[in-house]
DNA sequence: TGCGAAATGAGGAGCGTACCTCAGAAAAGC
DNA sequence: GCTTTTCTGAGGTACGCTCCTCATTTCGCA
């Protein structure tokens, strides 16, 4: 028992293989009646469109590009890596992938970028939310090509959809975790925030106030550090930070520097002795989780955002359907326990 | 610029198609000499074989068959559930996927079921380790079909991979989650096991007073109860069980039967009161998370569970190599706060 | 009833690859 | 040098589907 092609649809349905296909594709001249009873033959046979051989007549290929910052911090540089990986596997499936880069923070270099893609299927695009970016979205959306956001949303723009987590119920989910492990109860919470990214960090700020403010009303959290997601920058402001406060339970790191954040609670002796909790798992954070020094890591998986995107690019470029629960990324809360094994 | 076919290797190399095709599919009859001179063309267009054009013409299709047993927890529900939602959409793959049933517990019903499949190439098996289910899947491996292990692992037997998580880490992670969200100091904890599956469940118990022991010295586990992953039962014994240890401060289910618990801590009104972690996320893991009856379930995605046996079993039929990273099951914990949209 | 328009059939070429056969060329052994 | 073996080339067919053209049938309507 064979799987049924289109020309056991034309048996079936007592047609030619011309109208089977004029209505397989949607294409005119067939009449309702007769477009009924095609249908009725591929429910009989339970006939399923074989995508590979269909997606070879069609000569169809994707090339996909992805925007991202010039960004040198270490979750950047494993999204990079995942993409490119994701790129090389994706290859087998005549997708081709190419990443741009385009200065951080320089919303007319994005936009230069965006403008000066050509032969372009789709675009994943990681940047801040202006509105000259907001208009290039629009503009390529305009022109047919699919936009997904990638990590940061675009909202109100015309992208597609966005690949990433929900940043408010990840900052609802470091409150819970900062609450529960502090060590006393009604703690007092030190924010180390970042800068880039703006939307996403400004989001996880809202949802972790709003949790600690409602779920642990007694602690105290203190005006926050601008750590600019540098390693250099957070070092000196937490240590100065620290020692202005000596009465700090927890810290809520929600930007990167995570190098500087380990550095500083080192060299201060309070590794495993505050809390903290920390976005991203890199090798920093991983590193910091075994020995205790971070206490939890909430994250999202940079491999799964990557083929994720390739994937509902793909899905958008052909209107096919795609798998709703695959294409969510999670937020992942990781502690020395439940660590994926490194590599 | 297209993409290199064939042909054009064949130009480059200044062979024959035919030669190409003895090189790229490693038939006899060519000199060394001359499949280098292939590669190297391979290597200077960036050749990558079209997958889905050669599946076309080897006439490939994948047919699996996915053994389970025939419990009807909610998790079992959920994983068939997600095993048919991913065998659907693998049909547009040529992948075709039966569900078979064997009875829970009884490795000579399992041994059967597996004796009779019939025209399939490759297996996935969730069932409990016995001796004589290691055997039928050394002969399964031994007429070269490739089987996975899913949830539950078959270490020792021919299986070729093991699809689930790591139940030690999973058990290791409770623990971590119970010592720390307790509300007090060395608390008093009641474990509630199940039966089934055995390894899976043994596996998390090591973990879970491995890590109590290691990392809460102080805390008190008491005898667990049995609760054989059913509602009826786990319901009366752990209402039984608090009456006579009204100082428990925190429950670990490891096992099914998660409305027998939550209506047991309703009905002596100690939802909200105790600290509660479950596994696998359910209807009612989901609602009693939110409500605030359980503080934390640990799961494994049903959804990625049953994608990731699909590829890797095409990946096993077809010798082609897979991404390690993607097939990497978590190990999640959810909060109410990161708990994924529901449907 | 006949006419034009709409619907359908028949057939072919092609997508990139696999797999087969047969003839001819090059290398090896004597 | 010759024969025998080993390599290589040329060409065809197939996979399941798309997309095209042109001839033929069917239908609606005046």
């Amino acid at each position: 028992m064979q799987r049924p092609t289109v020309n056991d649809i034309a048996k079936e349905a007592g047609v030619s293989l011309a109208t089977v296909d004029r209505v397989l594709n949607a294409r005119p001249g067939v009449r309702a009646r007769t477009v009924m009873r095609v249908n009725e033959a591929i429910e009989r046979l339970g006939w399923v469109r074989d995508v590979a051989a269909a997606n070879l007549a069609r000569r169809r290929s994707y090339r996909v590009a992805f925007v991202l910052p010039d960004s040198r911090t270490s979750f950047m540089r494993a999204l990079r890596g995942a993409i490119e990986s994701a790129a090389g596997l994706a290859a087998f499936d005549r997708t081709a992938a190419r990443i741009v880069t385009a200065a951080a923070f320089d919303p007319t270099a994005t936009v230069r970028a965006l403008a000066g893609l050509d032969g372009v299927d789709g675009v994943a695009l990681m940047a801040p939310e202006t509105p000259q970016v907001r208009d290039a979205i629009g503009r390529l959306a305009l022109a047919g090509t699919p936009v997904v956001a990638l990590v940061s949303d675009q909202p109100n723009s015309a992208r597609n959809r966005f690949v990433g987590i929900n940043n408010l119920a990840a900052g609802r989910t470091a409150a819970q975790l900062v609450g529960r492990f502090a060590r006393r109860p009604d703690p007092t919470v030190l924010v180390v925030a970042g800068s880039m990214m703006a939307r996403d960090q400004m989001e996880r700020r809202l949802g972790f106030d709003e949790t600690m403010l409602r779920c642990f009303p007694g602690a105290t959290v203190l005006p926050s550090i601008e750590g600019r997601d540098d390693s250099d920058v957070v070092a000196p402001r937490l240590a100065e930070a620290l020692a202005a406060h000596p009465e700090v339970d927890a810290l809520y790191a929600l930007g990167a520097g995570h190098r500087g954040l380990v550095h500083a609670l080192g060299s201060l002796g309070l590794a495993g002795r505050i809390t903290v909790v920390a976005h991203e798992l890199t090798p920093a954070t991983r590193a910091a989780l075994e020995d205790g020094t971070i206490d939890a890591v909430i994250t999202q998986d940079v491999g799964h955002i990557a083929r994720s995107t390739l994937r509902v690019l793909r899905a958008a470029i052909d209107g096919t359907p795609l798998d709703p629960g695959q294409e969510q990324i999670r937020i992942e809360i990781l502690l020395r326990e439940n660590l994926p094994p490194a590599g």
